[in-house]
DNA sequence: CCCGATACTTCGACGGTCGATATATAGTCG
DNA sequence: CGACTATATATCGACCGTCGAAGTATCGGG
């Protein structure tokens, strides 16, 4: 899973959210480090869909324009943790190196 | 930076590596998520001389054939903790959700 | 004697990211 | 009032990094 997809489900854990929604949360959320183009957010909402991680919530008419509410999914919930879980073992690796015992 | 290049320095962390040591390590310290192909780690390789995070330790022949060794450097070290601290952060948004104030 | 493991190089294909462009409205600042 | 910024979606080509395969070469095991 590449940064965007991780990012793109993070932002949608909490509630649905629109396409813009999803940049400006991913950007809060990752204390401004992850800045999501919109063609990367468009193309990775339809390969999330794709494979039934996210879906769309709902469709509103703000201003005379759609506006399209994603939502994350179980499986895609699931796919999240399992991909948190790696991180943090990642990270372990270099933050908590094996073999050195102090104490 | 990418995962192959975190995983490439993390394996160079210890001591320096050649090559297809560095395949190796990666995957034993990743227990076996990591598996670098070739051509991902001689082109990162390229990179991150390039960059000055790793550096050219010695060049042994073996059997006719020559081995590089791979050291990485104070930069180096510098950039993957850097990028290990990213990771943590990355994760604990989705394992220590905030808002959750359990006591 | 062939196969798998070790070991490096190169190259084309593929997938994902990025930035630009297009389009449209609301609000702010001079 | 005009320019600019933020909000908001769609699309497209360029670019970068990954992957897998082919090529080359040696050693040890079955």
């Amino acid at each position: 899973m590449t940064e965007a997809t991780y990012f793109i489900l993070v932002a949608l854990m909490e509630e649905p959210l629109h396409g813009y929604g999803i940049i400006k949360r991913a950007r809060t959320k990752s204390l401004g480090e992850v800045d999501l183009a919109v063609g990367t957010l468009y193309s990775a909402l339809d390969r999330l869909s794709e494979t039934g991680w996210v879906l769309l919530d709902r469709e509103e008419t703000v201003n005379g324009r759609p506006r399209r509410y994603y939502r994350i999914t179980d499986d895609g919930v699931h796919a999240v943790r399992a991909q948190a879980a790696r991180l943090q073992r990642a990270a372990a690796l270099v933050l908590r190196p094996s073999g050195v015992t102090s104490v």
